[in-house]
RNA sequence: GCGCGGUUAGCUCAGUUGGUAGAGCAAUUCAUUUACACUGAAAAGGUCGCAGGUUCGAGUCCUGCACCGCGCACCA
């Protein structure tokens, strides 16, 4: 399991290292973000883990109660995506070929293999994360939690229910949020065009194939071009399709853009439904979840690109096309899958973020307990207060203006791997379904169609486990939710519900609010605000104190890593060329918290260079300062007997102003210029300068006064530079430092647990 | 369209409140049984993207511009 001896030692220290230090009360503490479970860590989770073990080490070593919580996430759609794509690759079976249970079970498995995996890459990246407290996003603890936490929200009128325009990933076959969305852009062509000859205006699209589910045309209340045609109603037939489209006037048209005319299709955007909602129009859905038409005529269940051309051809043949231009268009993709996002008509589950309730319990400054709040002004305060501070102003500006235009989150998916949603249905409303899995999508569509009609469901069962009971008037069963949760509302929970919430635990009185959070700036909005959204309402507090947004490693070309590009690097095989600390170290000095990391091999090499030396200093200070003395306790590490004589010279009160400043960059996150100062201090002061004259002096006579004070000097700076270095370094200087200290009880006296110098001579 | 970054040595990047421009790698010259060739010494290399401004003094502050990247919105 472990490659070599100081790997098991390191690990053995990481199992030991939260044994509470009786003598202070202060803590400091972080949960690691969650990899997921997709299959193996790649640099930027080695950089992410090597920031914060540095961060964690150095807190550990001021003398605070330092917990860092490991776990990992189960990233239910990525996890999934995954498995479903290599099953069809392999076997060439769909997830509904498996059934529901099947392919659950190989999802789990999968993600248990990744999940070992991924944990020896963390532990061999020398990461002293309390394993005692591992956690896992779908394991029992956390599963309570979530659904501790949606029948929470659900009892406070934020989660509900309702039919609304979602993101449709055609491909992975379910919904995302607009957080899982990238957009690229790229060449489209706008098509201007009449509906007939006799229609009165024309209009513009870059989607011909959605007009014919057009319902009305909408026109800006002030645009004088139209004035006269607004409240006229027409019957058409648009590509063999008979449609009715009313003349409306709305707000949110632009006179400027096309022919200042905009075609409204309510069924198909985001838009057009808000314009629909406010006239009360009718909503036809002409596409469906596979991305086909569903009218009838010559569109008859094409594909939309195909169904694009045919509707040209249409219309260049009844002469009704206009214009035709290139233009520049931002196309919604899913993160995932890629796929083309198709806005559709969906009953789901949403978290509201305006609407007010009242917070029992807040701690957070500027709320009050029982005031009238929403998530957003939750999600505001936290940060505008400064209860939650995030450390580089860039990315607070990037957070505010996020949630200046965040909607509603939809947190359903229907996806089989995850936290299935906590709501149970009356059995009798949903018709048969029991023991018939592959059937529990008909099911939710039939329950769409009914919610469509307007029947009334009564209210779901809300809660962590079914009903146990069955219905009063019919003996009928309850049936679960076929939907899973959106992933980030579980990773939301992540900052308590490792702690043990919902139990009231000592934990959540110890280490919460946690002290810091280190993620990288791709989650901003999609895990931080979230956590912070989540904190805020169940705890009535922030979920941390300080945000430390770091960059992300990117290869030579400044590509980023990616499974698609194939130009992942394993960490552990950078660890098995050059060792784990030379990959700490390389990949912290350089590069300030929040850039980007270029991922440089030669530079990690010049750091194994570095641990080379740092091994031949120790060496020759050994060798030529000997001074081991039998500790008379039998505890007390030998060098400490010499020290308390020891003369305040230049050198030492170099390395002790040295000590100082670089214990201000620690303090302030500025871990890159800590690991370059000491490094350079290392083999440019200590190494060229002062052990190079040092065998001057004792070559003359190495039991002279001035000789015995240089021995006392040297150990002196090698004992607190490896102390120093520990964070950034900790195998080879937890290595050394045992060689030092070799007739000491070494299990009490571990370099892990020393006490950060603070230059006691300056 | 709105907003945010970046632009510093050949390459990769530091530069904390304004005070003589820094590191690693690469390249040059010299040294060589040294704790260490995973070495040492020396020298070289920059109009700090461009143009203005503030200041005794600007890589650092302000304005404008260019290119690269990102976030959001729009995406009819």
């Amino acid at each position: 399991r472990f490659s070599d001896k100081s790997d098991f030692r390191e690990y053995r220290i990481s199992q030991t290292s939260q044994k509470p230090d009786l003598h202070t009360t202060e803590t400091f503490s972080m949960v690691l973000p969650p990899p997921n479970v997709t299959g193996m860590l790649h640099l930027g989770h080695a950089y992410e883990d090597a920031l914060q073990d540095t961060i964690i080490r150095y807190k550990r070593m001021l003398g605070k109660k330092a917990l860092w919580i490991p776990g990992t996430d189960s990233a239910a759609i990525a996890t999934q995506a995954k498995v479903e794509k290599d099953i069809q690759k392999e076997e060439n079976k769909s997830r509904h070929d498996l059934g529901r249970e099947e392919l659950v079970k190989r999802v789990s498995i999968f993600a248990q293999k990744s999940e070992s995996t991924i944990l020896n890459q963390v532990r061999r990246m020398g990461s002293s994360l309390d394993w005692s407290r591992y956690a896992y996003t779908l394991d029992e603890k956390r599963k309570m939690a979530v659904s501790t936490a949606f029948a929470k929200m659900y009892e406070a009128g934020l989660i509900y229910r309702g039919n609304r325009i979602v993101n449709w990933d055609p491909k992975g076959q379910t919904t995302i949020s607009d957080d899982e969305i990238i957009y690229e852009e790229r060449e489209a062509k706008l098509y201007t065009f009449k509906y007939s000859a006799d229609f009165p205006i024309s209009i513009s699209t870059t989607r011909p194939e959605t007009k014919v589910g057009d319902t009305a045309v909408a026109v800006h209340p002030e645009d004088l071009r139209y004035q006269k045609y607004i409240g006229q109603e027409f019957d058409l037939i648009f590509c063999e399709i008979p449609i009715h489209i009313k003349i409306i006037a709305d707000q949110a048209v632009e006179k400027e853009f096309g022919t200042g005319a905009l075609g409204v299709t309510p069924a198909h955007s985001q838009i057009d439904w808000e314009i629909a909602d406010r006239h009360n129009l009718h909503r036809p859905q002409v596409i469906n979840e596979y991305a086909k038409m569903t009218v009838l005529g010559i569109l008859k269940d094409k594909k939309i690109t195909e169904a694009r051309e045919t509707v040209v051809a249409w219309l260049k043949e009844q002469n009704l096309l206009e214009k035709e231009e290139n233009i520049k268009q931002n196309i919604s993709t899913s993160e995932r899958t890629g796929a083309i996002i198709e806005p559709l008509p969906k009953l789901q589950w949403w978290i509201d973020v305006n609407k007010k309730f009242e917070i029992p319990y807040s701690e957070i400054p500027g709320i009050k307990s029982g005031d009238q709040v929403s998530l957003k002004e939750i999600m505001r305060e936290s940060v505008s207060s400064g209860a939650v501070k995030i450390n580089q102003e860039r990315f607070q500006k990037i957070y505010f203006h996020w949630i200046e235009n965040l909607r509603d989150w939809c947190i359903s998916r229907q996806i089989w791997f995850g936290h299935r949603i906590p709501v149970w249905y009356h059995e009798n409303k949903c018709v048969p379904v029991l023991g018939r899995e592959k059937e529990i999508s008909k099911c939710q569509e039939i329950i769409i169609g009914e919610i469509n009609a307007g029947t009334d469901l009564g209210l779901p069962e809300v809660g962590p486990r079914p009903p146990e009971f069955n219905c009063e008037f019919c003996a009928a069963k309850f049936i679960q939710d076929p939907d899973t949760l959106d992933t980030w509302f579980s990773s939301g929970l992540w900052t308590f519900s490792t702690l043990g919430w919902p139990e009231k635990t000592e934990d959540l009185k110890k280490f919460y609010p946690t002290s810091l959070i280190c993620p990288g700036y791709e989650i901003l909005q999609l895990w931080i605000s979230r956590m912070i959204l989540m904190s805020g309402f169940h705890l009535g507090q922030v979920p941390f104190k300080e945000v430390m947004i770091h960059g992300i490693v990117r290869d030579k070309n400044g590509k980023k890593f990616s499974k698609s590009l194939g130009n992942g690097i394993d960490p552990i095989e950078i660890i098995e060329k050059y060792g784990a600390d030379a990959l700490r170290i390389g990949l912290i000095i350089g590069t300030a918290f929040g850039n980007d990391v270029k991922f440089d091999e030669n530079k990690i090499k010049g750091y194994k260079h570095f641990a080379n030396k740092l091994w031949n200093v120790s060496r020759f200070v050994l060798e030529n300062a000997n001074l081991e003395v039998e500790p008379p306790s039998g505890i007390q590490p030998a060098y400490t007997l010499c020290r308390s004589d020891l003369h305040s010279t230049k050198h030492i009160q170099e390395f002790d102003n040295l000590t100082k400043d670089i214990t201000s960059d620690m303090e302030n996150y500025n871990l890159h210029l800590a690991a370059e100062k000491i490094y350079h201090y290392i083999w440019h002061t200590f190494a060229d300068e002062i052990l190079e004259e040092s065998k001057e002096i004792f070559k003359k006579d190495p039991e002279s006064a001035e000789a015995i004070e240089r021995k006392k000097v040297l150990f002196y700076i090698l004992e607190n530079s490896l102390k120093i270095l520990h964070p950034f370094m900790p195998f080879i200087t937890e290595e050394i430092w045992c060689i030092i200290n070799k007739n000491v009880n070494i299990k009490e006296n571990l370099l892990i647990i020393q006490k950060w110098p603070y230059g006691k001579y300056s």
